[in-house]
This record gives C-alpha cells, sequence and structure tokens, in this order.
DNA sequence: ATTTCAAGTAACTTGACAGTTACTTCGCTT
DNA sequence: AAGCGAAGTAACTGTCAAGTTACTTGAAAT
C-alpha cells in the first residue's frame, strides 16, 4: 500500500515468494549437481543470496527442501510427456530432445532412484496418474492398429523411457559403446535417426514380432 | 611391552591379503548403497573388522578406495557380458537377468555416472577393450545376416543395455509405468518375455525397419 | 638375537556442516 | 502509533567424519 516515497530498498524489501523460489531454484542446481549427501546447505543459501535460517524457515530441513526440489520438477515434466506426437516413429526422438535439454530432471530421477529405491515414491499419486494417460494413450494407438498390440503398454512405456533416458543417465557407456560424448551434437543426431529406426520395427504388420510370446521358460 | 608369555593370536595373525579383500567386500557394500558422498569411511572400517588406519595404509584416501572397488567391478562384469548366448533373441533376457542378479553393479554404475559423468571414467582402457569386442560380435552376427544390418551396431549396444538396465536402475519409474515392483518375480517373468517380443521385431526380413534413415553417416 | 619393516592400533586433530539461538527490521492491521 | 507476526540476519553449537600422529606388535632376514 502507500508508497513510501523515497524509502531505500536495501535488501530489496520483502519478499518471501521469490525467496523461496530463488531457494528452489539454486536447490535444484546443487541437488542435480551433488546429490542430496553431497549438496550443501550452506552453497544453496549462498546462491540464493538468502540467510540459512530462512532455508529452514521455508523447508524444515534438507529432506524436505530436496523432496519438493523433486516434486515440482516431476510435476512440471509430467505435462511435458502429455504432449508427445501422436506419430509412434516421432515420440521417441521427440521424448529423447526434452531429456536432452534438461539433463538436470534425468539426474534428480537418478538420485531419487539410488536414495530412495523403489519405494517411497515422491509425489506418487501425481505421477501415478500421468503414467495412467500415458498407458490409455498408447492402447488407443494399438486400437487403431498404429501400434502392434502384441505388446503390454507399461511395459512399452517404460522401454520406451529405457530407450530416450538410458543414454543420457549413463553418460559415460553411451560415450563407450559408441565412441562419442553425450554432448556432441553428433551424438545427437546420430541417436535420434537410430530412433527413428528403431521405432519403425514396431508398426504392425511386422508380423513375426510375436516370436518370443507364448511360453517363455 | 612385555612378553606376555602365552601370547594368544588375538588378532588372528597378520593377513594382508585378506585384510584388503575385507575391506574392499565391504566397501561395495557401503558404496553401493549409499554413493561417494554417502558412504563413512569409519563404518566400511568397522564392517570388515579392520583399523582405520589400515584402510588409508592400502587405498591412500576415500576416493582410491571407490576407484578400486569399481575397477574391480567392472573388470567381473566385463568377462560376463562376453558370455552372452548367440541368439540375439535370448540375449536381451540374459542380460536382464545378468543385471536383475547383481543390483549392486548398476547402482555402482549409477554412482558412477552422477559423480563424474562423462569425462574421467575408471578403467577407461580396458572397458574400451570389451566394448570394442561385443561390437564385433555384433557386427559379425549383422554379416552373417542374423541381425538387421541397418543399424549403427555401437548404437544397438547401446539400446540393448537401456533395456536391460534401465528397470533396474530406476525401479521407481518400472513400477509407476507396469504396476508391479521390480523385485517381484511376476516383474521379471512379465519382462523377460516382453525383451523376447522385442528383441524379435529385429529379426531381419522385418523389412520395413529402415524407415528412419539410408545410412548412418 | 638383533635389526628392520610391514601390519596393526587408539587417540587425536581439523575442518565442515546441519541445524539453532537470540536478535533486528519491516510493513500491515487495528 | 502501537503492536504483532512474518521476514530477515550473524554468530554459534554440537556432532560427525576424513585423515593423521605416534605408538606397538609380529615375523622374516641377517
Amino acid at each position: 500500500m502507500k508508497a513510501e516515497a523515497n524509502s531505500k530498498p536495501k535488501h530489496a524489501c520483502r519478499n518471501p515468494r521469490q525467496s523461496r523460489e530463488r531457494i528452489l531454484e539454486s536447490a535444484l542446481k546443487e541437488f542435480a549437481a551433488k546429490g542430496f549427501a553431497g549438496a550443501r546447505v550452506d552453497c544453496i543459501a549462498r546462491q540464493a543470496r538468502i540467510n540459512k535460517r530462512m532455508l529452514y524457515h521455508y523447508f524444515g530441513d534438507k529432506e524436505g527442501l530436496f523432496r519438493e526440489v523433486l516434486r515440482r520438477k516431476m510435476a512440471e515434466r509430467a505435462a511435458w510427456l502429455a504432449s508427445a506426437p501422436e506419430d509412434p516413429i516421432e515420440r521417441l526422438p521427440y521424448w529423447f530432445d526434452l531429456a536432452f535439454r534438461d539433463r538436470d530432471w534425468i539426474r534428480l530421477l537418478e538420485w531419487e532412484s539410488l536414495q530412495w529405491g523403489e519405494d517411497r515414491i515422491i509425489d506418487e499419486e501425481h505421477r501415478t496418474r500421468a503414467f495412467a494417460n500415458a498407458n490409455d494413450r498408447i492402447r488407443r494407438l494399438q486400437e487403431k492398429g498404429r501400434l502392434d498390440s502384441d505388446f503390454n503398454s507399461g511395459q512399452l512405456i517404460l522401454s520406451m523411457m529405457a530407450l530416450t533416458a538410458y543414454p543420457l543417465a549413463f553418460p559415460q557407456l553411451a560415450r563407450l559403446a559408441t565412441g562419442l560424448a553425450v554432448s556432441d551434437p553428433k551424438f545427437k543426431h546420430q541417436y535420434e535417426k537410430f530412433l527413428r529406426q528403431f521405432a519403425a520395427a514396431f508398426k504392425p504388420g511386422n508380423k513375426n514380432s510375436n516370436a518370443g510370446g507364448k511360453t517363455v521358460k
């Protein structure tokens, strides 16, 4: 309200919203880079240009901050997943591009899996819903005959994530296998092409694709 | 000091070899579980039933120990990779089974990628050789016509690793996608079946499988 | 048997880091 | 304009963990 004509805003005045935002932003960087155990609270606070005490004020403790960072990132990405192109052949390179552009996301997923394994999934409800939608989409494609329906839709999603995220999650292995650094533009080009070839093999009509399907063991 | 006539071999005498071995063993467990930053040197020493000082004696520092643990694990696994079945359809479930049986290995790879990214690959020379062999094997299969030769062999290896290791590296995503816990025997069964179906789509003769590209550069 | 050196130990140093205390400043409400 | 609670700060605390010191013990070589 009232304007305070020439009050010098030495501390840029108060702005809890923005402070919170800055903390989350620098926490994302720190956690993505060093993980939970490796991250330094003081470092996050310094980078956010706030006092450490405020960080504890907003997020309780280090783990609370980590969980909040993850929660937000997941929510952000869930929307992206839904926005994939219909064409199954273009979907893989599209997902790869998403992952390529946001390594922090991939790294957070990695830290999450190492820290908590398959139990205690963060923001489980929300993510479960996102996956259910993705499943439905796949099944609709299968019904329309644009995707082979021999495959279990959940497994298909899993394998698609595998193909698009793996080289980014394990860049050292990608380099050993292909001889190219993942950050090399050539790698990106080559891999996207590969993914298209790959997806093409799943167009229905390839009718030997149930070879393994009947019996196992 | 003084003689202590009937010196009982209270410390089970000296055995540097075994001590080293015990350190490496408990270090593997600790690092796989908590990563480099999260692991506690005192904890490793206690579990190995040696004095911390000896650990520093043998391995210099914490990082030296970590690198040695990784080096040994990699060497161990390299041999396994080479022993995969010829049949491309059985190779994926075989690799999956290997990974399934040794989660510590997968976790170490994850920690490695997070800690050092694509540079500073540990034991690079040795691993490069192992990958070169794998590449040769793929190409031989392609020449024999048992695998589609449109695909770049390095990328093929990468994608095969992706398909076999991803659910184990990201168990939380596997569960969200399929509804089954990775450690659930049902998951293993279902996923191995899926991998066979998947591989079958790559048998040559599926001749729409070059949709994405003419030649790989 | 004496030397010698690797194997082994307990106690310590040093620094770092998560979390806290005790306090001040701002701005809004009444 | 007084008071109140949220926003903010500097300095502190207790703990923990990596790495070291200064020592002892064992056994093999001389």
